[in-house]
DNA sequence: GGTCCTTTGAAGGAT
DNA sequence: ATCCTTCAAAGGACC
């Protein structure tokens, strides 16, 4: 009954017309995360400064090498790529836009309904910044707050206990779990992971949803059909949220946590992908044959 | 308890 | 320079 009702919902929207040109011929427009991104020697321009500069990034001339940038996931969809392209001493440009969902979405939580304006209380204030890592000045050393930065967590995630007895421990063995116990410094949050962390209770009250993977879907549209400036707000955020990280752990790698999460084979993931598995609302994506793929005439 | 799902972006290694 | 892989968050589902 509920699969029926969100699989007519899910119908209906696929015959909704995409959100702002996706799927016609989006026009290219620069990431910003690319955007912000200067080649090598150029000075490293912050997100409102590149959008002040009198010479803005001029689109590359050269898009002979478009590639497309994801796999394709649900093959009955067309219009819906990301593209890569680049040329040599020019900054990459990428013209992305929402991909198909894979889950069949209330209508209410639809992109088309939703999209560009959030839904709020009439005189709701605007929603506020509220998670600790947005709050620049907890965890640096000396400040009053005194609240460890959040990328710092134990292994476990939780509480770490002392040894009840050090001397039954061989050198090598406490060697091995100090190194175990070393909290993990997590990555600092990109734009886009700072948007859902901001949105996702948001969604979760109004699409009466828990499912994060179908949350994030959901955020991933949004994100897409945000205007360039308020997606210049969290990549603003995300820059100093880099920043604050850099001065907190100078040494510290992306490299240094790789591995700590075991990640699914790549052959694991594509047939994931292709129709193997089971997805978040406990159905199989169907299998097709993978349809022509769509390049929008305004990149040709 | 660990992994998968799902999203975008950043970063690092490989080519 | 470009491509590929991993990991950041989230919580239900599954093994």
């Amino acid at each position: 009954m509920y699969k029926e009702t969100v699989y007519s919902a899910f119908n209906l929207l696929m015959h909704y017309p995409p959100p702002s040109g996706a799927g016609q011929h989006p026009q290219p427009q620069p990431p910003l995360h690319k955007a912000n991104q200067p080649p090598h020697g150029v000075p490293q321009l912050s997100l409102y400064e590149h959008f002040n500069s009198p010479h803005p990034t001029p689109a590359p001339a050269d898009i002979s090498q478009k590639q497309v940038h994801r796999p394709l996931q649900t093959p009955d969809l067309s219009g819906f790529y990301s593209l890569t392209s680049g040329s040599m001493g020019q900054l990459p440009h990428t013209v992305s836009w929402p991909s198909p969902p894979l889950y069949p979405l209330s209508p209410s939580c639809g992109y088309r309904q939703h999209f560009p304006a959030p839904t709020a209380a009439p005189g709701a204030p605007y929603p506020r910044f509220t998670h600790p890592s947005l709050m620049l000045g907890s965890g640096v050393p000396g400040h009053p707050a005194a609240i460890p930065h959040p990328a710092i967590v134990p292994p476990s995630g939780k509480q770490e206990l002392q040894p009840f007895d050090r001397n039954l421990k061989t050198q090598a063995e406490s060697k091995a779990e100090k190194e175990a116990k070393k909290p993990t410094i997590k990555k600092p949050l990109n734009a886009f992971m700072l948007y859902m962390k901001e949105m996702r209770a948001k969604v979760i009250a109004e699409c009466t949803l828990k499912e994060s993977a179908a949350i994030n879907q959901i955020l991933g549209r949004r994100w897409h059909a945000l205007s360039r400036e308020e997606q210049a707000k969290y990549y603003e955020l995300a820059r100093k949220e880099r920043q604050l990280h850099m001065q907190l752990y100078p040494g510290w790698s992306a490299r240094d946590n790789y591995g700590k999460k075991k990640r699914r084979s790549r052959e694991k993931h594509q047939e994931s992908t292709t129709g193997g598995k089971r997805n978040a609302f406990g159905t199989y994506p169907e299998k097709a044959a993978a349809p022509a793929p769509f390049l929008p005439m305004t990149v040709l």
